[in-house]
DNA sequence: CCCTGATTCGC
DNA sequence: GCGAATCAGG
């Protein structure tokens, strides 16, 4: 058997129609650039995916997983690598975004205030509990959101929260702890 | 520190 | 046209 396995590998294949193709669906499916370059694979990086997408005239989305950043940065001050002199009669012009369709801004319907985990820091009131739900740097935070009686907590976890102390010296009272601590995680 | 997209510019 | 380097930000 002959070897064919010569472009296993890091390779570079171009962009060929093949891959533009799978480039702009994927993005348009909301893939972020360094998602799509691991599933293109060839060697890809995010940057050279971002890059693509830019020329091909994609940016701009209608779920960028980010808001792109609003500030405008002021130039590349990067140490040059030829003191090439700057060209007088070809100044860059600073783009002004493209006018693009504005991207309706969807609002959540209130949540319902019965079910734990989900008061979002928007709707939790004065008397609602604020014991917090799942991970705070996710995106589904939430907080208990049922009456508050103790403090500021449900009965519930107000239990959780004001354990006066643990009983030292009795017997395996840490994982007794976790034990009970363990169903609010 | 992880990630996101945006931009510049040497190649 | 390409994409690394760099930036700004979550």
């Amino acid at each position: 058997m002959l070897n064919q396995s010569l472009t296993e590998g890091v390779v570079n294949l171009g962009w060929t129609e093949d891959r533009v193709g799978a480039l702009k669906k994927l993005w348009l499916e909301g893939q972020s650039a360094s998602q799509i370059a691991k599933q293109l694979g060839g060697g890809v990086t995010r940057n050279a995916v971002i890059g693509k997408v830019h020329r091909l005239g994609l940016s701009g989305r209608a779920a960028p997983s980010q808001p792109a950043r609003t500030n405008f940065r002021p130039a590349r001050p990067r140490p040059a690598q030829a003191p090439v002199m700057a060209q007088p009669s070809a100044p860059r012009r600073i783009e002004a975004a493209q006018p693009r369709p504005a991207v309706p801004v969807v609002h959540e319907p209130a949540p319902a205030p019965d079910l734990p985990g989900t008061a979002t820091v928007l709707t939790l009131g004065a008397h609602m509990c604020k014991w917090p739900i799942g991970d705070p740097s996710s995106t589904e935070f939430s907080f208990c959101g049922r009456r508050a009686s103790e403090g500021v907590y449900c009965v519930e976890h107000a239990r959780v929260a004001y354990q006066p102390q643990v009983r030292r010296g009795a017997k395996d009272g840490a994982s007794e702890l976790a034990r009970s601590l363990r169903r609010y995680i």
